[in-house]
DNA sequence: CCGATAAAAAACTAAATAGTTCAATATCTC
DNA sequence: GAGATATTGAACTATTTAGTTTTTTATCGG
């Protein structure tokens, strides 16, 4: 049997997502996920095929977490659930700020072509869910016409994220937009 | 006198912009720029005191060439003037994609603070543009909290360009949004 | 407790990088 | 046209990088 691995794949996922979600693929270098980790290059290359490989994998892992907190599943759906999602949806954990899937799109040339899908899937899913809450309000407008300018909206909070500007404004933006949108 | 350089500093930034447009800092060699701008590193250091500092000047020679389009200053102020600014402000001439600006926020971290300060500059100006169009309209709503909303789905827009969705779906998303905002 | 086995640590490799230096070269002034 | 002068090109340096190989070390089964 051997010697036992001293640590789980997750826990690595765990602890290397926020360097990759800071500084994003290019700028994290091996030693610093060694670092971040406690796990040695061994190790991380016995667990992943390469720095690809785990960044994809610590993407995965990013997205399945942030599923699970079901910020639009929320029994009853609607514009309450779009609330909370712009709210709270980009984290605000020390270090990793912003949506971890957003700031990727930025690196798609050197990415994996993995990575691109793993996104794409995930907004495609986003979008599907806000339509589902924006549906039940019965607007006027298309709900998928609605939850698509939604998720742009998204998208430009959690970039914004890289500017030192203040939790305050981030919650004034989505009010003002809150209300434009609900009278669609 | 000596030789004459045979390169005008205009010239290496137009250049030298769209490759730091499309790929970033971090992704940006050397051998790439020497190559994009036809100029050899001894002639863009004569030129310029770093990378870094290099970057920057395209940055400030794409944020000017912006400035000039005037989209937010066309007489007369008003809706039509951000319709344009949202449709036409994220350019798509072949490789350069969105906004440079907005593309460089991700990377703050490896950036010197000068393009930070660059960056915030402009947005604040963008955002006084937006609020006088804005105001002109007579809305309910405080036009600035209205301009700093329209600022990040800007955002958000200039980061989607990285994903390789139609040009027909941006165009509804800004017709939706515009729809949300007249009302305010 | 011993030897097989697997993990971890560390040394190593090859390639790319930003930045420098130095020699070659072209042009202007006189 | 000669010589001063600034530019250009190319060789060079030092560092960092991802990834590999080799050595050491810990743990398990017998």
């Amino acid at each position: 049997m051997g010697r036992p691995k001293g640590f789980s794949r997750e826990e690595v996922l765990e602890k290397a997502m926020p360097v990759f979600w800071k500084h994003g693929f290019a700028d994290t270098s091996l030693q610093e996920l060694e670092r971040a980790t406690g796990v040695n290059k061994s190790g991380l290359y016995t667990e992943f095929r390469d720095k690809e490989d785990l960044f994809v994998a610590c993407l995965r892992h990013y997205l399945e977490s942030q599923g699970k907190r079901g910020l639009l599943t929320k029994e009853p759906l609607g514009w309450k659930n779009v609330e909370t999602f712009l709210k709270n949806g980009p984290l605000n954990k020390g270090e990793q700020q912003g949506c971890f899937s957003i700031n990727s799109m930025r690196e798609f040339a050197i990415l994996p072509d993995e990575a691109y899908g793993v996104v794409t899937e995930n907004r495609a899913l986003l979008q599907r869910l806000l339509a589902l809450n924006i549906e039940s309000e019965k607007p006027f407008m298309a709900p998928s016409a609605i939850a698509e300018m939604v998720l742009s909206f998204f998208s430009g909070l959690c970039i914004e994220r890289n500017l030192k500007s203040s939790k305050a404004s981030s919650t004034r933006k989505i009010e003002t937009f809150m209300t434009a949108i609900r009278s669609l």
